[in-house]
DNA sequence: CCACGAAATTGGAGCGCTCTATGTCCGCTA
DNA sequence: TAGCGGACATAGAGCGCTCCAATTTCGTGG
């Protein structure tokens, strides 16, 4: 910089100004300026920068696992927002590990970032709260509501009413829940279908499963041994819907004709040809947004907690259909 | 830093030792320091270090894009091994965009990390040098070998050839290619997909194609039409693969005994067992790690390029089987 | 032609840290 | 007891920038 000055022949501080795009520049000495700095390929230092202007003008990203298509759209609905509103994003992982998790989000303390958004962290509340304490922060699908931090937030439960209500209009009313365990999200899926299926005077029946492949298709193979089988299945996630699949076709059921199958999530696999799952979902990159934009709110000096929830939709595609009319056992 | 030193009645020096775990300091001042920081919440100014040491110890990985999961193991891999190494990583994405893509790499540059590893970027070489003269820079997955910078390159010829080889091995003898048009790789994999057939006496048939579902499929349509329909179809990715699976289904070919179906990458779709697909496995981690260790000798001071190159392998499921025998056409 | 306010430019004081050179203190030996 | 070396500790000079207050330059109306 100093050297770009000498070149320019002006003083540092005008090369800062004309650098911060600053209007008080006369254009002559703006192309002095750019002209020298191109010419001596001058970048400048963002940690001085940071340091002397005592912000960065980026968020920080902590995703659990970037493995997860949902962890990535949180992430590009941030960089969206944050783009608009001339900010740039950072993202650091924690690669599925709890200690990783934790480098992580000590990564992005110490760059002091404006603010932070935590994609469905597995902190324990003091963590949250330690953080919470050094930077201004959001929690993406954190179903805790602390008061010293915003939280954005989907409405499992809802997505869970959503697909009783589908499947009770199509005059189904056998219907089993294959739940995710205590994955992120799952007890809320479930409680969601519970209540829901009350409200519709019919038996809460749930099978034990996690978010995965054979979870769905083990609970499947049970629950096709009842007395009176199901007549529609509704997984966890799709992943889980891909199993119950796997064994219904394995075992010459038809679908959506014998059994209807719903999964969760809409993702990439529910799309495909082969499997046209019905299923649930989520505007995972309208979180990041919401997410992003609240992070700016409180960055420009908000202090009261806020909290959204986002709602869920249904897709339906061809793997759910009308109920079987009831005919007599054979 | 400078409450602490005075807190802990020692000078700022010592802190700085201190949190740096210098070996030079006596139990006893580390111990006062330690417990004065915890006790002001200290928390070390990350642009400060960096601007008063002049490194960062961080890796900057920047990804055309977060959905891919090749891109993400590749930054898997990167953080791996420079966690061993004691670095830190930070990820910056393209979001699929080139304009994105030039933003994200800005972003690294201005941060000054000890290095750079840029994952499939599709700048034009003249971007490429540029960054490789601001920074010790690792392309991942570019074809090109520049001398400004180390290379990581996954084998895709050889790829295209063990698929070939296994095919071949099946007793198949009419295997038709799929391609994925000028995607990245896909060139690659068409060229060695030829190369591998012409030596072994076989025509090496290519149909057009894309990576993705619909591609697979409307190919398949046409490329069942033949006068002599091909006994095995090797699709450029696996999602093109799943479009050849519906196809064949819907028209009630038997996978593999009719017809066997290879696909490339090894994705999650790969091994679902409704799929069981055979295909090509990248070690998309091992990119990452190699690309990391370049980089760090790079950074401890190496200058000569280095290019690597890794090899894929087959994973056999069960899409693939031998081929039917020959009989006369009905 | 001068005075005056606005516009353009500048000097310099930090920002919070690292790192080198310089101290200080202690136990030990001669 | 003076002299010496090693173990610890510290002062102070930057790192490259921003930002404020101060200064210079410019354009204009009286």
């Amino acid at each position: 910089m100093e050297d770009v000055a000498t070149h320019a022949g002006v003083s540092r501080a005008l090369v800062s100004l004309v650098m911060n795009d600053s209007p008080r520049v006369s254009e002559k000495s703006r192309q002095k300026v750019l002209a020298s700095a191109g010419e001596l390929g001058y970048r400048r230092n963002q940690w001085a920068r940071n340091l002397a202007s005592g912000q960065t003008n980026t968020i920080g990203v902590m995703l659990n696992d970037l493995h997860n298509p949902y962890f990535t759209e949180l992430a590009e609905g941030v960089a969206a927002t944050a783009t608009e509103a001339g900010m740039e994003v950072l993202i650091t992982s924690g690669w599925q590990r709890e200690s990783g998790e934790l480098v992580a989000i000590e990564t992005l303390l110490n760059m002091r970032t404006d603010g932070i958004v935590l994609g469905a962290a597995r902190f324990s509340s003091e963590v949250f709260e330690e953080v919470a304490n050094q930077a201004d922060t959001v929690a993406v699908a954190n179903f805790q509501k602390p008061d010293s931090m915003d939280t954005v937030c989907n409405d499992e439960a809802h997505g869970s009413r959503l697909v009783v209500e589908h499947l009770v209009s199509l005059g189904h009313s056998r219907i089993v829940h294959i739940d995710g365990g205590s994955s992120p999200g799952a007890p809320e899926r479930r409680r969601g279908f519970m209540a829901a299926m009350t409200d519709f005077g019919l038996p809460p029946i749930v099978f034990d499963g996690e978010f995965n492949e054979d979870a769905g298709l083990s609970a499947t193979k049970n629950l096709m041994r009842l007395n009176e089988p199901p007549t529609a299945i509704f997984a966890a996630n799709d992943l889980s819907a891909t199993g119950v699949l796997a064994h219904l076709r394995s075992v010459g059921a038809r679908v959506p004709e014998d059994v209807s199958v719903v999964g969760y999530d809409n993702t990439l696999l529910a799309g495909l040809g082969a499997l046209s799952l019905t299923t649930v979902h989520q505007p995972r990159q309208q979180f990041g947004r919401t997410a992003a934009e609240l992070l700016i709110e409180r960055i420009d000096g908000r202090k009261a907690a806020k909290h959204e929830l986002i709602q869920p939709r249904m897709v339906v595609r061809s793997s759910s259909g009308p109920a079987p009319s009831e005919m007599p056992k054979g």
